[in-house]
DNA sequence: AAAAAATACATAAGAGTTTTAGGTATTAAA
DNA sequence: TTTAATACCTAAAACTCTTATGTATTTTTT
């Protein structure tokens, strides 16, 4: 497992890109997929996801909706309309950071 | 200027890889440095880097040679022998970083 | 059948990094 | 001569994530 201090600051991308491509998950999938996803490398904690859903909830990003399982309960993120708009948003910056970081640290590569 | 939040955590590997690319800089320097390369995309503040080229020397990964320029001091900071090996770590840790990125939030590369 | 692991949610204290804002001083440019 | 650039620095606050803890249900293992 690489340095988890690296991914500081791009949680909320992650969470965002999951929901567009995916239509609509939760929480415990989401710690489930990313660790499928990045064979390891990245482990979400529930600390650092469920209060960035509820921030991405509060600020207008992500609808909720509870299903109940049995007696246990889902709650399904799906992006909103202005939630898919600033998908979209966060991955260009996020591309743009990954443009400039491959710049900065693979300098044989940054004569653009 | 894109989204400075997705630098947290990556200014320790942006001066590692920067010394050992340039063999000696100093801090004011090392600030329009990463301005020019980046375009502008990203400011290196004084209050984050001054504690992050403490820190690293302080934990053995930088060298400092003080130098009088007319009456104004520069700090010359240079790779340690650790330093150099840390840079190596640290660079492969960023590699594969930016690879899990870009396998994150561009779905259609993810099949490798 | 009981114990352990996995599923599923959540919060709160603490650690760590960066921003913002301030400070000192010299040199070059307007 | 005043402003901008050079060159260093720190401290309070903001922000994000880790670590630790909690509750409860369901599945798997012993």
């Amino acid at each position: 497992m690489g340095n988890q201090k690296l991914y500081k600051g791009s949680i909320q991308t992650i969470l965002l890109t999951l929901l567009e491509t995916n239509g609509k998950m939760y929480g415990y999938e989401i710690t489930q997929h990313v660790k499928e996803l990045t064979k390891g490398e990245l482990k979400i904690t529930e600390g650092a996801l469920y209060p960035a859903l509820h921030k991405l909830e509060a600020d207008g990003l992500l609808d909720v909706e509870v299903v109940k399982i049995g007696n246990r309960l889902r709650k399904y993120y799906t992006l909103t309309a202005f939630g898919t708009k600033e998908t979209a948003n966060k991955l260009a910056e996020m591309q743009e950071f990954l443009k400039t970081m491959q710049h900065l640290v693979n300098p044989k590569f940054s004569l653009e």
